[in-house]
DNA sequence: TTGCTAACCTATCGTTTCAATTGGTTTCGT
DNA sequence: ACGAAACCAATTGAAACGATAGGTTAGCAA
């Protein structure tokens, strides 16, 4: 299940990409917006900055704002990034040590084929795709 | 993330599936089959007898077998009797109380269709599918 | 210089869920 | 009567979830 920290990331993001061009948006504007306590977004901020997908300015005027246009992004990142591991199933996780019943097992071939799934849906969505603005595709 | 118990319950189920004509097959045999802690799948197993997944007799001579072929049950039934909700978000489980939102919501509509993609890929894999049994299909 | 705004940083907290474990009771065949 | 097996209830330790609290630092303007 995806939790509140990808689906905010994921409600910020959108946020910014529909109020393109105000400069920087200060992140009590998203909160508000978005009916969002301000202090947990900027927990969820703060790895969205470090992991590249936004760019922060401090002081007077500051804010946040995307760094590519709403078409170069895609979901699976995002959540990628805020959920830390988008993996279906414990044995896929990328720091999973490995299963020793690995090359038996009867369940894995299916773990791994809805792996795929999910991740090629998500990667193949873009921001641009769920959010009104009309700077286009 | 699909947790042990809905792992395990798939697991027990093909591991029955596997030992089909055995009449029924006791509980301590598919633990040390599978290496899982035999007294944890008795609460796994309790629930698929309950769910009408498996059929249960007691006493010596006892233990579990499946009530249908393999190829009459599908995955996603098995999964979301043991894991309760399949639900991808919290927005999108029957238990959850109507989000406000909902009739405004960019994301919304992106964990509806992930949704539907998930069910008809876990209603749609056969038990049948995923175990090594020479009764076809 | 002072004040304000806004990002940035660290710690804590209450609740829930997860993954079992413990210690039984009941039912059945022999 | 005995043993094997399902059935049942309660507890536990650890981790994750979803925040909240209380700061510090950086930048702009009067």
């Amino acid at each position: 299940m995806i939790s509140t920290k990808g689906r905010y990331a994921l409600r910020v993001m959108i946020d910014l990409a529909e109020h393109e061009g105000e400069t920087y948006v200060p992140l009590k504007d998203v909160a508000e917006r978005q009916g969002i306590s301000k202090k947990y977004l900027e927990i969820i901020v703060k790895e969205l900055v470090s992991g590249g997908l936004l760019a922060g300015v401090r002081g007077k005027g500051g804010g946040y704002r995307l760094c590519r246009r709403p078409e170069e992004y895609n979901v699976g990142e995002i959540l990628e990034l805020t959920e830390g591991s988008m993996a279906a199933v414990a044995c896929l996780d990328h720091n999973a040590d490995a299963c020793p019943r690995a090359s038996i097992c009867r369940t894995l071939p299916m773990w791994t084929e809805y792996d795929q799934l999910i991740h090629d849906f998500f990667h193949s969505k873009k921001l641009s795709e769920i959010c009104h603005t009309n700077s286009a595709v």
